[in-house]
Order: structure tokens, then sequence, then C-alpha cells
DNA sequence: ACTTGGCACTTGGTCCCAGGGAGTGCTAAC
DNA sequence: GTTAGCACTCCCTGGGACCAAGTGCCAAGT
């Protein structure tokens, strides 16, 4: 048995059926691709194939389909990540380019990636657990009430009214948070509780219960945000990858909306050595996904917030995987220039 | 002609329609009401109805489906808002208390009125437009670079940071925060602009060009949230209302994902007398709402925010403007009280 | 003036059947 | 290891018959 070739033919279905988005024979695969051999040659490599999982018939006398385990062979073996081409390099550009806010940047990548790749997007928000503490403010907004805010130099804010005990004036709230900035001030947010933990013992007695209360406002301030938002861009794509697919569209945006099983599957995702993580179909644990790949990578620093695409398990990976790098990157370009 | 009965065969027809979810023919509708006539005489009516637009008939041989036309009669003659049953009051109270936050309490509310209707449901952020001027905060990050939060008495809390074109100190920038806040605490939001330029003009000359730039800040700050968000929940259930409707579900995500869309809708929609909106299907102006419905109405002060619901034009009308008015009013409830 | 029973008519859905097409697996020969 | 040939399987399509549901209308009844 030939390898290289049988699995030139595993990538001919894979593509084929990604395209053509029906069952493909083996009289159509040597007409489509310069395969060099007969129909009958393909027909026992597919034999082969179908012994090793590959790809399976939907029923007898129709052309195979690829299974979740032959999309992973063609991910991790045959698929080259494709570059962009410059039309759409340039839409990433303007697209990018001119948003101010964190907020607005994330909107409009996961917009844009949306677009690209005709696909579902989501990205995630930067954790405040790995960035570091920029500033810290405490406002006094009614006697018993203080507006606590958390400035990381992720770049986002994060703030929340905080009730506290005593009341407390402007000037005692302004020393206690003097105090507690300027040892919090550049300690990872993920450290918050330690670092102001130990501020809050050298402050005097008095000062204790009151410093103490705001401390604990700003660990959940920051335990809060790190419990992570997202956002995401093209459902309506969901619908429009119509077929059979279209039963299990409720499931999928089910998952949608349950933001922390997003989150959890995009965590878990592990870069691999082309820094696009894949996961196929049923690779995803959560049931609702059977039928879906979700590709995505991190941005930022080290292994950093998530940012991807989810779509049929019958996508076109080369494309998405090198939709989902090229603009991470350059998501990670503007967020670190900012 | 017998006008009350012609209106009840109206209302029959809807209910049936809307229960199970095909034409509904003249034999079934004696069979299923106690009309006290004849299905001869049902025809004779449904004739009627059919020449005022009221109801349609997919084909020749098949019961009739009420138009839109129809829907908007029945909900406006017919259709008594039927109070919710204990158990959903006690869903909403067990659900909704216990909720801190705004975006808390919003998150919460949405994905409980669309489990009580089965449906997708919007809710718009409190328009800070109408709110007043609770508190401004000023705080220097960087030599040129202040964070601007501005709080309302609606309790939203709205924060930007925001480049000046001179370094500030902690103190300059202090006085010139009072001088602001004195100024504007108490008016409306939506006159911050005049208010503050105001101010700026009774500011010793070399404060005016940081003052201004503050002022334009803020200003910023308020017209960029008045420019609205909002929160869903339960766009599973647009696939789940499967048969015909399905072909449509892509444009409605896509409605759902255009915010602006969405939320112009949502401000056209004026309050009826009993205090819920509808608009049904064409009456919606945007294209891809074509078949669907939505019950809207304001919560909170006056003509504010409005929270609502989408589905189906065939929906049950009764139940969902029942549980859209519950939920308005808890949630004004809650928000007065915090 | 309504209401009603009866009846002819229309039409979509379903079941069945046959035919065609696509594709396979296998065997025997190259 | 490759290829041609072939029998076989199975889905899809279209046509035809049939049935059920529903309508519109008319003539008769109240």
């Amino acid at each position: 048995m030939n390898e290289p070739r049988k699995l030139e033919v595993l990538r001919a279905i894979v593509e084929d059926y990604v395209h053509f988005r029906e069952p493909v024979g083996s009289k159509a695969l040597v007409d489509r691709h310069r395969l060099g051999v007969s129909s009958a040659t393909i027909r026992n490599d597919m034999a082969a194939l179908e012994d090793e999982g590959l790809i399976a018939a939907p029923h007898t006398s129709a052309g195979r389909v690829p299974t979740d385990k032959g999309y992973r062979v063609f991910v991790d073996h045959l698929a080259d990540v494709r570059p962009l081409s410059a039309a759409e390099k340039r839409a990433i550009h303007t697209l990018l380019d001119g948003a101010d806010d964190l907020d607005d940047v994330l909107e409009r990548t996961v917009r844009l990636l949306s677009q690209l790749t005709n696909q579902v997007a989501v990205v995630q928000y930067p954790q405040l657990g790995r960035a570091r503490v920029r500033h810290i403010e405490a406002v006094s907004l009614a006697p018993r009430q203080v507006l606590l805010v958390l400035i990381a130099d992720s770049g986002s804010v994060e703030q929340r009214v905080h009730a506290v005990p005593e009341d407390v004036d402007r000037d005692r709230l302004a020393v206690l948070r003097d105090r507690l900035l300027s040892a919090a001030a550049g300690t990872p947010v993920a450290l918050l509780d330690e670092t102001l933990a130990a501020v809050v013992g050298l402050l005097p007695p008095g000062e204790q219960p009151l410093g103490a209360e705001l401390a604990r406002g700003l660990v959940l301030l920051a335990a809060s945000s790190r419990e992570e938002r997202m956002v995401m861009a093209g459902t309506a794509y969901l619908a429009r990858s119509t077929g059979d697919f279209l039963q299990s569209i409720s499931p999928v945006l089910e998952a949608l909306e349950e933001q922390v099983v997003l989150l959890r599957l995009l965590s878990e995702m592990a870069g691999d050595p082309r820094g696009v993580a894949v996961r196929i179909g049923r690779e995803n644990s959560y049931d609702g996904l059977a039928e879906t790949s979700v590709v995505a990578t991190g941005y930022g620093l080290g292994d950093g917030p998530k940012i991807g695409v989810l779509g049929p398990t019958r996508m076109d990976y080369p494309a998405t995987m090198a939709a989902v790098r090229a603009v991470a990157r350059y998501l990670s370009k503007i967020l670190a220039g900012s």
C-alpha cells in the first residue's frame, strides 16, 4: 500500500467535501485531482482509509465523508496554513486601526474575524489575572458607599460600587487608597490578595477594618473580572451553513450563550506548534458542539486570552487557521502599542 | 353577519394556530370551541374574515392562518393580558432577588424573561441621558492620561481613559474636578454639555484649556453611553421554533447582532394603553424581522429604557405580554429600591 | 336574513413502484 | 501493486393513484 498517496487521497477527500458539501466518490476524485492512478486504485485506498476510521460512508453506495479523526489527520499532517490574501490583510488593517477603547478594539476584531471566515467568532477579554495593577481608585459616593476602580496595565478597567461598614470621608479614604495603591502598584493582579492583606496589617489599628473591607472589595473586583467575559459575532452564519447541520444549531446557540462552557473550552485549548489550536467535533467535550470545530489561539503576551472561530466540522481549516492567526497577531500588536 | 361571532372565530383561529402550529379549518374549529353553530356557518365567517384580510389560506384546500393584520386585531381587541401563575411570580422573585450589580440585574432579568416566554429576550441598558449626575471622578494615571468616571443616579457607571494636552498633577486635577462636580452634580446628564461649558468659562484663564478638555471627555462619555448597549438571551429558542420559520432565522440573528437596528426598533415602540407595545411581523420596518413580532415595554421611570421579547408572529401574545409586563414591573421596583 | 346540510371540487401529502445514477467491493488479469 | 470489468446496493426522482382535509356554493330549513 502506497502510504503517501493514501494521505493524498485523504487530503483530496477533505478538500472536496469541504468545497462541495457532499460525499465524494472515487471517480469524482480522479477527475478533479491529478492522482495519476485509476479510480479502482483510489477505491482500494479509500477502503484502507475507512478501515483506519478516517473516512466513512453515509450508506453503501454514497461517496465518503471525513470523520473527526480524518479531519484531525488532515489538520495535523496535511494542512499548511495558507497565508492571507493582500485584500484580507488590508481589511484587517483598515478595520482595526482607528479603534480607541479596549471594548471597541475587541468588538471590531471579532466582527472582522467573523467576516473573514464566514463563521462565528469569539474573543475573550484580557484576563486581569495575568496583568499588573496600574492604578487603584476609591471614591466615596454616599456615606457608606465607595466606588472602587481597578485599572490594569492590560488597559482594562473594572469598577464596582462597594458597601462599607462605617462612614468614610474623602480625606480618610484618600489616605487609605494611597497606602493600598503604593503597595499594589505593579504587582500582578493575581497576587492582589496577599499584597493587600500585608498592607492592611501595617495600618493603624483604627483603620484596619475599613482597609480590610476595601481590600476585600478590590480582590472581589479582580476575581469577578477574571471570571471573564467575551464578545462574539457572526451567529447568523450558523444558520446559513444550512443542510444537515441545521438541526444542531440550537445546541450550538445554547453553548454560545453559556459563556462558562465556551470559556472553559477556549482556555483548555493548548496551542499547537503552528500556534493555532484546533478542536474537531467530538473532541470538544461539550455535547452541543459535537458537530462543530473550534479554531483558536491566544493573543497578547504569553499564553494569554483566546480568540477563535467556531463552525461546522466541515470547514476550510487552512483558511480559518490562517485568519485566526493573522487577526490574533494584529490584535496583539495593537494592544501592545496602546 | 354576526359581528361578535366573527371576532370570536378569529380569536379561535389565532389560539388554535398558535397552539397547533398548523392551518386551522372550519371543522376543527367547531370541534374544539363551543361556537354553537355548524362548520358551514363558520366557513361563511371565515370567508368574510379572509375578505377583510385578517386571515389567509396557504393554499386552496388548507385551513386558514392569521395574517399580521389578524394578529393585530387579536392583540388590540381580543387578547386580555393573562396574569402570571403563582409559580411564575415566584420564579421572578427568586431569580431576581440577590442580584447586586446593575449588570447582574439586567443579565438575570433577560434570562428570566427568556425562560418565561421561551423566546429571545432583550433589555436595554438604562439611558444615562435621562438620569442625573451623581458623581464625577478624574484620576491621573500617567502624565497626560486621565481616567474619567461618570456616575449617574440610575446606578450606571461609565468610565474611559482620556488623553489630555498638558501634564497634570494630582492636586491640580482634584481642584478642577471639584469645580466640575459641584456644578454638574444633580443636573441631567443630557444637559451636561451646557452645564460644564458654563463652569469652564468661570475658571482662571490658565486652567481653561485643561478644563475644557476634561469637560469634552465627560460629554463624550455621556454620549457614548447613550449610544446604548443591550443584553439579550435565549437565541437558542429561535432555532427551536422550527418549521417554515427556520429559513428566516438567519436574518433575525443578523438583526439581533445589529444592535443599532434593535435599539431603534425598541425606542420607536410606543406603549399601548395596557402598557405593553406589540409590533407584529411587517409592522417592524426592518425586513429581517418580517416574520417576527416584538413585545416590549419600558421600565424604570417615565418612558425609560425598554425591555422586550422577540419571537415568531405565531406566538402566544397574552402570555408573552403578561410576562413582559410583570418582569418590567419587578425590574423597575428593584432598580428603584437600590 | 341567517343557518345548515349536502355536495362537487381542489389540492397537498403519502405511499408505491420503476428507472436511473452513483458508488462500491471483488475478482481476475496485467 | 494497479487496473478493467462487473455485479450489486442503495438513494433519489418522478409519475400515478389514492386519501384526507378543506373549501365554496347552493338549496332548503327556520
